[in-house]
DNA sequence: GATCCACAGGAAATTAAGGGTC
DNA sequence: GACCCTTAATTTCCTGTGGATC
């Protein structure tokens, strides 16, 4: 019988498995939320953070702070590991323990959900609802609730990802209520820790909500090669069973890994997850040894995963506007196609759909652009002048492979993957009666 | 230099959905 | 149940853009 009509028997799987190899002592020191015992070559910035936090222990309350890095940069790690040795410190000297009430922007992006959440965090048993109160209401509840729980102790708010709060309206509001909190009440102690990829995040803030929440501000470098290199050697002590000197990972494996985060912004999560996804392609085959190719194969991985994910993830309009793009930039062997060619294609592909009514070409613009944002596709405007005018040109970054299968796996767009848009069938027509077709561009 | 094209993209308005209060 | 609140998605309106053409 052939291979590939074989029944997978999962019985003999799991006990093959068992047979193989031991390689993992422990994967989540591979996990990017894992704090270790010491975080190397970020000395610098536990120093600052710790200086300023360590009136904590005075009951005093610190400085805002205000930390700028790259995703990678171990901005997160640090502040976990100085609030879990302060935290430790607190305990030991007998002083109240500090809150920390920990929010990703991403998750967590308008201004009246951040107040909502700490709210939540502070009295978990007595939520309030995610919408519903006026905002006077919720604000009421939680210098009431501030009030009660935090007495002698510091509440220290970490705003994960601030750029990501959006409406500048509501993000400058709680913004200033936050930090503005001990100026205005007094008798509270709360600390604002605001977390950010974007350096020029403050130029956007309210001028007042600036001076006081980024009272002190720290810059978190990308890590470079040999750093990186230094944060794997050490997590590779305790993730795997074999380390780097028991033969498990060779010393080139390692620095490959390294060498091709330190290329993709010096992001150490990425260095971590690389060498994670290898280990396991490597302890899948029972082999004992990761080796250089094993990098390459989990970072071709990584990223076909990645983008596959996302295309099955888009939302239905989003799948159309993509399937728009792919068959024009399809039978125009791989030309840019213009906004307006696809918004066509779009509309058509949106007729054949029952139940479905199309957006405005305004909305797919947008669309458009996240897509593009979310290396998809890319795109550039350009100005045709007085005969064409001004349009956007977008092109596709994906392999047809990839978005025949991600598509594909649609039940309400994989029949249409080889529909061929009108405009594309009108200048076949032209080409057929030997008329001169006058191509767009 | 003025005009034109075909949009781009910002801002405000609208709509729908989910939820609370009285 | 009427009314009020919020959010997210979308539409509508409007101004801006930049190169070709007149």
């Amino acid at each position: 019988m052939d291979n590939k009509n074989e029944q997978f028997n999962i019985d003999n799987f799991f006990n093959d498995y068992l047979k193989g190899p031991i390689i993992f002592k422990s994967r989540d020191a591979l996990d990017p939320s894992f704090i270790p015992d010491e975080l190397p070559h970020r000395d610098e910035q536990i120093k600052t953070i710790a200086q300023n936090m360590a009136c904590t222990l005075k009951q005093s309350t610190p400085l805002n702070m205000f930390l700028y890095g790259k995703s990678g940069t171990g901005k997160t790690a640090v502040i976990r590991y100085v609030a879990k040795k302060l935290s430790d410190k607190c305990l030991k000297i007998g002083v109240s323990l500090p809150h920390w009430i920990y929010i990703n922007c991403n998750q967590v992006n308008s201004g009246y959900r951040v107040m909502i959440t700490i709210y939540n965090q502070l009295d978990p048993d007595n939520p309030l609802p995610p919408t519903g109160l006026p905002r006077d209401v919720v604000l009421e509840r939680l210098f009431s609730l501030l009030d009660k729980t935090i007495g002698n102790s510091v509440c220290f708010i970490i705003l994960d990802e601030i750029d990501h709060l959006k409406d500048k309206k509501s993000k400058d509001n709680v913004l200033y209520i936050l930090s503005r909190m001990n100026e205005t009440f007094g008798h509270y102690r709360v600390n604002i820790l605001g977390i950010s990829n974007v350096l020029t995040f403050k130029d956007d803030l309210d001028s007042r909500v600036c001076s006081s929440l980024g009272e002190e501000e720290l810059v978190f470098p990308a890590y470079n090669a040999m750093e990186l290199y230094d944060i794997l050697k050490a997590r590779v002590d305790l993730a795997f069973c074999g380390g780097i000197n028991g033969a498990f990972v060779t010393d080139g494996a390692l620095r490959l890994c390294a060498a091709i985060a330190a290329k993709e912004n010096g992001d150490a999560r990425r260095a971590l997850s690389l060498l994670r996804k290898s280990a396991e392609l490597v302890e899948r085959r029972g082999l004992p040894k990761l080796t250089k190719e094993y990098i390459y194969l989990a970072q071709d991985h990584i990223t076909k995963d990645k983008r596959t994910v996302f295309i099955n993830n888009l939302p239905v309009h989003q799948k159309a506007i993509l399937l728009s793009i792919y068959l024009n930039n399809k039978y125009k062997n791989g030309e840019k196609t213009s906004s307006g060619e696809v918004y066509n294609t779009y509309s058509e592909l949106l007729k054949r759909v029952y139940g479905l009514n199309k957006l405005t070409s305004r909305r797919v613009a947008t669309l458009v652009k996240e897509l593009d944002q979310a290396g998809v596709t890319s795109s550039n405007v350009v100005s045709y002048g007085s005969k064409r005018g001004r349009t956007r040109m977008i092109g596709i970054n994906l392999g047809v492979e990839i978005m025949a299968d991600s598509l594909g796996n649609d039940s309400r767009w994989s029949e249409y993957l080889n529909y061929v848009p009108s405009h594309i069938r009108r200048q076949d027509i032209n080409v057929y009666y030997g008329k001169k077709y006058r191509t767009l561009f």
